[in-house]
DNA sequence: CCTTGACCTTCCCATGATGGGAAGCCTCAT
DNA sequence: ATGAGGCTTCCCATCATGGGAAGGTCAAGG
């Protein structure tokens, strides 16, 4: 009946697209599926819960590696409740982190759109926080956004900052 | 004086890596550096302003391409700063929108540990909720996030549904 | 039986913004 | 003159996803 699903199939009855099952398969967060003699992937009702639970746990921003462990707890009947929670827990407060990111972004912004009369004039606080504004958190090391921007802006004393290069010297042309 | 920086003191003074800069050259956002006659790029202040305008508008999450057209309206001393404004409204926008996705999965998260007792148990509603959860989306097609997710989970009626391929046909034993 | 069209397969490429690292040249201070 | 530490370009990786080409398969209709 419904066992023998091909990868279309499965894909409309999972939500996840053939691209992504095919992906997920390739980087081992599903098993490989079983072929027919002629090499297509075959699935049934298991697979496709499986994909549905992969789908929904993308749905709730779950990475893939996050959702391998989800998979393991779930295969595993002897599991706590309280790995699982913890699993989630730590996707809370990555979503918690990276909506305060946003949301300060967001403010920050609305308060410059707050400031500029929006008319034909060119005069605008906008362009002049971007132009001027100095390095966006004042204070000490503090609330840095933990995502992007992990380069360290800056290595202490390597070379002076006085500007002495290039005095004038066109010496070998170049190849 | 402060001028014929290389890229490495440009970085420093602008908050912006060497690397990025080179890329935002390669990409037309900043235009090509002069180079001295050995090759190396040389940066007055006129381009670590520019670049601190780069990085300013990153820190408020203008993706690259909109920084493009906020530099150029910066250069247009004829412009209105209603464009400008329109364009520092639509990425309030953009980030509400994120912000609403992400704030959607984390309420949807936590309401998933706050069901859960997180203790020795294997009982959990959080792997129940993904194992048997429907669509995301109950009713109609609603708000489903405008980001990620574009491909049409499903293609209306091209081929039954019923399950009736593969019959047991072990033919072509595949090259 | 053969064609047709809709599937399937694999493989490569692109996204966006960023970093890592190699191989080789350049500059400056000792 | 040498060595450290810049700089240059080029390639690769990320993360999850889609696009598309080239070629094989399958079911149905003529």
């Amino acid at each position: 009946m419904i066992e023998a699903m091909t990868i279309g199939d499965a894909a409309e009855a999972s939500g996840v697209s053939a691209k992504m099952i095919r992906y997920y398969e390739s980087i081992g967060l599903m098993p490989a599926a079983e072929r027919t003699a002629s090499g297509y992937r075959t699935y049934g009702d298991t697979e496709v819960n499986t994909l549905r639970f992969i789908r929904r746990a993308r749905d709730l921003g779950f990475p893939v590696e996050r959702i391998r462990l989800l998979l393991d707890l779930w295969r595993d009947r002897a599991r706590s409740s309280a790995e699982v929670r913890s699993l989630a827990e730590q996707q809370v407060a990555t979503l918690a982190t990276r909506i305060a990111e946003l949301e300060a972004m967001r403010k920050a912004l609305l308060h410059l759109v707050h400031a500029c009369h929006g008319d034909g004039r060119p005069d605008c606080p906008i362009l002049e926080d971007l132009a001027t504004a100095p390095a966006p958190s004042a204070g000490p090391e503090s609330h840095l956004p933990a995502s992007r921007r992990h380069g360290p802006p800056s290595a202490p004393g390597r070379r002076g900052a006085a500007g002495r290069r290039f005095a004038g010297r066109p010496a070998v042309p170049r190849a």
